[in-house]
DNA sequence: GGGTCGTGAGTAATCACTCACTTTACCAAA
DNA sequence: TTTGGTAAAGTGAGTGATTACTCACGACCC
């Protein structure tokens, strides 16, 4: 196998085992296993475990789950309903998806917190710096329109607002520890964009036009409501 | 030194460090050099690391951060914005307040979340069944006085909408991982505020009439600007 | 002087990491 | 096609340090 195959399929196990465990409770005895080598091949590709936790963090911080779905389509057009609504049902279906490789990025960006607080800061920097300029863009205009008002002096902190409670929800119903019963899926992916959206300034008139029209093709809110 | 003191000491010492470095991180050697005792006789006092940490949870999930300052006034008056007030202040106020537990409480909520899926589940439970009716006697009162908007037909959901935006936002904001600048402090928990109030369904009359009044005496919204 | 409080050296297991070694892949000369 | 050389791919037993936890023993108390 060539090098940087195997490398990336280093990086896929380690990244899972440390989105479950965190860096302390991963061994780099699990990280081989899971991804079928043996350790002294973990080394060769990787200097330390500090470093390989490091690269992937970096590699997060690149492709934020979240961000991908919001900036996925073109920014200047997006409006805060469909930035939202992807938002949250990306979310939502990480639940349900077969893969879990997002579910276990989301553990991730929670556990860099704890683990190591610089890089957390790294990464709010560079989200920000990224969402930010759209983000505030979407907001503005809907302000201009009158469908939103303005809240606060600071728009980008009404995004971590809605961040920090889309993660902390995903982070409550994940397969591991579904600690938190929402009831019924469809209502509450629903609930959330509402609230979210209201959070944010939008007015109800607004909200009600436009939620659930799906007008994003790429990150919609395409739920069914065949989940419990 | 008696006994039952001991252990107290010792909880205290080890809620620290497990709120700091998780489970997995924490080492029963640290727990006794914070507790400035010997291991042998942590050992003496708990069968084991886990045992230890178990007790930690299990106190934790009976004295909810959040939850104190929003029960600790009769929970049949308190209004919706109060609620909110107290339990964003409390939360803004983490961030100055000479002693560090309430903050550690904090990280020791999430850790949870990922060291033990079983023991957040149980915490969920509670917690939501000592705020529950609370929360949704408020709601249903503000609804009634013309003051809300009815979100969907869960309305806890609101509530952990506000409880994750509330703890998230106050994790990036510890001392040891600053990593959110969320500028001015006074304008940012005045607008998490207002998030979170739109969020739940109050209407833009009823906020701006009631926020910002410091009705509660005991967990009122008191911060002064002298914070950066 | 029995009983609790407290210690610190000790245990086996596990940790991150290393190293001597074998296997495989590849390519050119015969 | 076969042969031989070579470097990378890969292994697994082994390293000292650290882990959770134990135990024999001393210090203080009523």
């Amino acid at each position: 196998m060539t090098s940087d195959l195997r490398r990336q399929l280093i990086l896929s196990a380690a990244k899972r085992c440390f989105a479950r465990n965190g860096f302390a409770g991963t061994t780099t005895k699990s990280v081989a296993a899971a991804a079928a080598i043996s350790e002294g091949l973990l080394f060769k590709h990787f200097p330390s475990k500090a470093a390989l936790y490091a690269e992937i963090l970096a590699e997060e911080c690149e492709a934020d789950p979240d961000l991908a779905h919001l900036l996925g389509q073109e920014p200047s057009t997006a409006t805060l309903v469909e930035l939202v609504e992807g938002m949250v049902g990306h979310f939502m279906r990480l639940r349900d998806a077969p893969d879990q490789e997002e579910a276990q990025r989301m553990r991730l960006m929670v556990t860099s917190h704890l683990d190591d607080g610089e890089f957390a800061r790294l990464l709010y920097d560079k989200v920000g710096k990224l969402i930010g300029p759209t983000f505030a863009a979407s907001l503005d205009r809907a302000i201009a329109a009158g469908e939103a008002t303005r809240i606060g002096d600071e728009p980008l902190n009404l995004f971590w607002f809605a961040h920090h409670t889309v993660l902390m929800g995903a982070l409550t119903q994940l397969p591991a520890t579904p600690c938190l019963p929402y009831g019924d899926a469809t209502a509450a992916e629903r609930q959330l964009c509402q609230f979210i959206l209201r959070g944010i300034g939008l007015t109800e008139a607004a909200i009600s036009t436009h939620l659930g029209r799906q007008p994003s093709p790429s990150a919609g809110p395409s739920v069914t409501a065949e989940s419990a």
